[in-house]
DNA sequence: ATAAATATCTATCATCTGATATATTTTCAA
DNA sequence: TTGAAAATATATCAGATGATAGATATTTAT
């Protein structure tokens, strides 16, 4: 299918069998890159756990960093499917001018939900919430683009309605380091799931920590 | 000086250069390893770094793993100096039956400022926490010394200390999950140095961070 | 059915990486 | 000063890595 290298639309008529090796190529590079970082990852390792030979990766994404950017990409998909919708509402209500510090504090408790949901969720997103946090510790050839599309507009967002919910009393510099590190609080339970597992019998980790992030909101909510 | 290959201690009588030597390739070391994670950091680099040439490294480290290990008990001991003063007092009170909230809040207090001092203060800690922070998020040959010397400690106390704040309103698993979510806020900041320099115009973050932090414990201590 | 486009495979290359053998220089005790 | 230990330097090795050339197989349109 691809003539040009790092190709992502399809050719013109249907072909079937190269889309879902280009798939399992995706998902095998978001588990080792998300292990273990650009550099450590083999093209080896990931044609192996994709079950393709070597120059396929070449075939479909063009090498190495065309297939780091296209895993970047995907997560930015998945971000828009899970987190989109809420910062739609986020984004239409800020526009607003008049806002509640409690409707504030109810678009937060939304707002952080899902991204505790779409950051902490089993399976694929703990890769995810790695590839992304590594390229943000020690950016590389996509930080652009998850900076802009996933970090940047999490924290505006997260930010703009912590200053609402506290009203006057508190600036837009803290306002953002709130929302940073209410962010980190999250991305860091992904990063330390190991040592989390130990210290935490886990069995319904997601919900407890929504209600967490819940009560801190409420927190900022009541008068200092 | 080393004989023998991953060795420590000094020889008998006191060589000089050796040391520094040693050193140098030490600090470079943290850098490297801090910014791209051992795979990602070549010993050349590191030797180019420490302006030494590549057998150095083998003659004073015993190899790149023995070198990565050095930092990691290197890091071990700058938290000792940094936190173990704070974390005796902690140990101290606790062992104590009788602790009133406002006396653990206080104590948490003190030991999460310690905390951020330890990991966000300028220089060398931005490395110290990357290095960290990669290492329990993929675990390698120093996952066990840091998670035992630096992580479980952290957490067990400030786990401890939140229980306390909160009297009987919070089992042990959300205690020890607040004190993931407080010390990952703080780790976050590091790892994301670069786009909280974008959100921020930072001259204080240090104790901007403090005064939050403080926010927050003075909010679990309230009823709620 | 046939040719062109698409997809997969084997074999191999140039480069980089960690490590070492070995030579040379420096340091210090006698 | 002299000899041994300690420290630094040069040159090189075996293996891994990313990439590609080129052959082969499969699918689709005509």
């Amino acid at each position: 299918m691809p003539r040009d290298m790092p190709s992502t639309a399809r050719a013109p008529s249907g072909y079937r069998k190269g889309e879902e090796t280009r798939a399992r190529i995706l998902d095998a590079a978001l588990v080792e890159f998300g292990l273990g970082g650009y550099a450590a990852a083999t093209t080896r390792q990931i044609a192996d756990r994709a079950e393709v030979n070597l120059p396929a990766l070449t075939y479909y994404f063009g090498g190495k960093e065309g297939l780091y950017l296209a895993c970047a990409q995907t997560i930015v998909a998945g971000y828009r499917d899970g987190v989109g919708h809420v910062a739609l509402d986020v984004t239409r209500a800020l526009g607003q001018a008049d806002m509640t510090p409690a409707e504030a504090a109810a678009l937060l408790r939304r707002l952080m939900a899902a991204l505790a949901h779409f950051l902490l969720s089993a399976g694929e997103a703990s890769h995810r919430t790695l590839f992304v946090q590594r390229e943000i510790a020690s950016p590389g050839p996509a930080f652009e683009i998850l900076y802009a599309e996933l970090w940047r507009p999490g924290i505006a967002m997260a930010a703009e309605l912590i200053a609402r919910v506290r009203g006057g009393g508190c600036d837009e510099d803290e306002a953002r380091l709130r929302a940073v590190m209410m962010i980190s609080s999250l991305t860091g339970l992904v990063e330390g799931r190991d040592i989390v597992a130990r210290a935490i019998g886990d069995p319904d980790q997601l919900d407890a920590v929504v209600a967490i992030l819940n009560d801190q909101i409420d927190a900022m909510v009541r008068p200092a």
